[in-house]
DNA sequence: TTTAATAAAGATGTTTTTATCCTATTTAAA
DNA sequence: TTTAAATAGGATAAAAACATCTTTATTAAA
């Protein structure tokens, strides 16, 4: 469903969460360990995060990735997959037939749609 | 939501389907033309189509492939998405949690099973 | 001010997916 | 039986996704 970038960035963003409740930055490398995932990978992913205001990064030592404990319940699912997968998933027709759209739609738009719009609003 | 390979292949047997209604046979020259994909790729995905006997391919000449007409209304789009994707947009946790099943449900799982068996459905 | 710890960023490598090319096999018609 | 028109299948190439490595920039503490 989701990219594997994807799925760590996800993974990544929960764990940053937990320790963020805890007042505790985390690395790359803690993170990675974490989560199962290659690591400098894994630091790619978080710097799309960073720059789209998912988490938050401070250099240096002492630094890492946090969320500000305001923010980590607004932060949605959603977000994250937009981030780093795009809207592609609720774009375009369902099958990828080019000719349809909302004003001419193929026989499956409308259940298309449904599930669509029920994964989005789920995340 | 699908693969390339999986879009060329659902609009592949669309084609062919409307084209059986009118007792012709059709080649991945002509489907790939009207279905805008390259054609040696999309003969690819026919071959697997037809390994899965949801299309039936005609060698020699004034062969082709074709759907037998009584059996049109019965290929699913569930059965093309499952010979070219295989089922894993169905498994393994939404997430990509590795601990999240059944027995050990992420707190995401049940709407994203809900968001699955509806698609699944669907198709 | 130096040092060590840290994220950022660019260059490179690997794997998978997508796409192409060439040859073999099959078959109806001439 | 030969030929031309088809699909089948293997080898190769290109692009995208996934992953690693190395260098640079930043920062708190010593």
């Amino acid at each position: 469903m989701f990219s594997k970038a994807c799925e760590y960035g996800i993974k990544a963003a929960i764990f940053i969460a937990t320790k963020s409740y805890e007042d505790k930055r985390v690395s790359p490398k803690e993170i990675a360990e974490k989560i199962n995932s290659p690591q400098a990978f894994t630091a790619k992913i978080l710097q799309s995060l960073v720059r789209n205001d998912i988490v938050s990064s401070v250099k240096g030592a002492y630094g890492g990735f946090e969320i500000q404990k305001d923010r980590i319940s607004q932060v949605k699912l959603a977000q994250i997959v937009k981030a780093i997968d795009g809207d592609s998933i609720y774009m375009g027709c369902g099958l990828g037939l080019e000719k349809c759209d909302e004003n001419h739609p193929c026989p499956a738009h409308d259940k298309f749609k449904i599930v669509r719009d029920e994964l989005q609003n789920m995340l």
